[in-house]
DNA sequence: GCGACAG
DNA sequence: ATCTTGTCGC
């Protein structure tokens, strides 16, 4: 059961965009983030910007700077602060203290471009809308996650019993344009755990959130929705909510459960699932912090990418 | 200064 | 997630 999940290349969008800044003109991060559709995208849009040097096309970045005026930390050719000023002002912008003056004035910000995560955030609302939350009988759990080494993904599902002893071990690799931005991780990793689906009779338990989400859609509930398969999540960190007793409350709904003290995880529905369910079988195969499915995925995952590196340095001796 | 967000 | 020395605990 394979399957292909189609997303938007995220970081050739956010070069196109930046391309259309016009000499003269700046714009900051966010700016950007909001041409795709979300501000809250302008750190992901910040970080491609510094470290994606190998693009495909001549990118103008020292035109973008901070909220404030304030330029940043430029890593183009030559590097520093000092350097995108002076190619600022050579284009027209005056800069000084290390802002663009008159901000306002030299601000661009009328972008021609496809608000793609505005889409992206609807397609959650519908998938919110879809998750069933009724128990389904499994006797397999299959745990599934990713580890990465630039845009290489290397998933891994690793199927165990309800006491999390191990049966069965499933890797896939494969290359990624959609790098993490808060509350859309699940276009970053489907494309990858999409592969790695097991069927409608085992539990998808994904290294994420279920319903504790934003928008009640984390890449828990779209794997099992999209490819029609129960599933749950199990986060080792909250991306949103209170918490209260041993739950997790997200506008007043009890979306999460809290398992484990100390360091817990947070287990929420993601698919053909309840929350009861999902935290039985989440506490029935933890032995450690972690459950086992999932933990072991990840160790499996990471061994993947860890044998890539290896190979790399093998070629670049050769 | 506050808030700051899965992987 | 990934980058990483020494440090803590079993």
């Amino acid at each position: 059961m394979e399957a292909r999940i189609e997303v938007p290349d995220l970081r050739y969008m956010i070069f196109a965009i930046a391309t259309q800044i016009p000499k003269g003109m700046v714009s900051t991060y966010g700016d950007i983030a909001r041409a795709l559709g979300d501000v809250r995208a302008s750190r992901a849009v910040g970080k491609i910007m510094a470290a994606d040097l190998d693009r495909p096309f001549p990118v103008p970045c020292h035109r973008v700077v901070y909220t404030d005026g304030r330029v940043g930390w430029y890593h183009g050719s030559g590097r520093g602060t000092e350097v995108q000023a002076s190619m600022l002002m050579a284009e027209g912008v005056p800069v000084g203290n290390g802002q663009v003056m008159e901000f306002a004035k030299y601000r661009f910000t009328d972008f021609v471009a496809e608000p793609v995560l505005e889409s992206l955030a609807h397609r959650q609302d519908q998938v919110a809308s879809s998750v069933i939350e009724t128990e389904t009988r499994v006797e397999a759990i299959a745990g599934i996650d990713v580890a990465y080494e630039g845009d290489r993904a290397f998933g891994a599902a690793v199927v165990t019993d309800l006491s999390g002893e191990v049966f069965e071990e499933r890797t896939v690799e494969m290359n990624v344009r959609f790098s993490y931005v808060p509350t859309y991780l699940s276009y970053r990793e489907l494309p990858v755990m999409a592969r790695l689906v097991q069927g409608p009779e085992v539990m998808h338990m994904v290294d994420g959130n279920g319903r504790l989400h934003p928008r009640r859609a984390g890449i828990a509930c779209q794997l099992g929705v999209e490819m029609d398969v129960p599933s749950i999540g199990v986060a080792k960190s909250l991306l949103c909510g209170s918490l209260d007793d041993g739950n997790v409350l997200v506008d007043g709904t009890v979306l999460g459960r809290i398992v484990g003290d100390g360091r817990p995880v947070y287990v929420s529905v993601g698919h053909r699932t309840t929350l009861e369910q999902a935290e039985r079988l989440c506490r029935g195969t933890r032995h450690v912090r972690v459950p086992e499915p999932v933990r072991r995925a990840h160790i499996l995952a990471g061994r993947l990418r860890d044998e890539f590196r290896g190979r790399q340095d093998a070629d670049s001796v050769a």
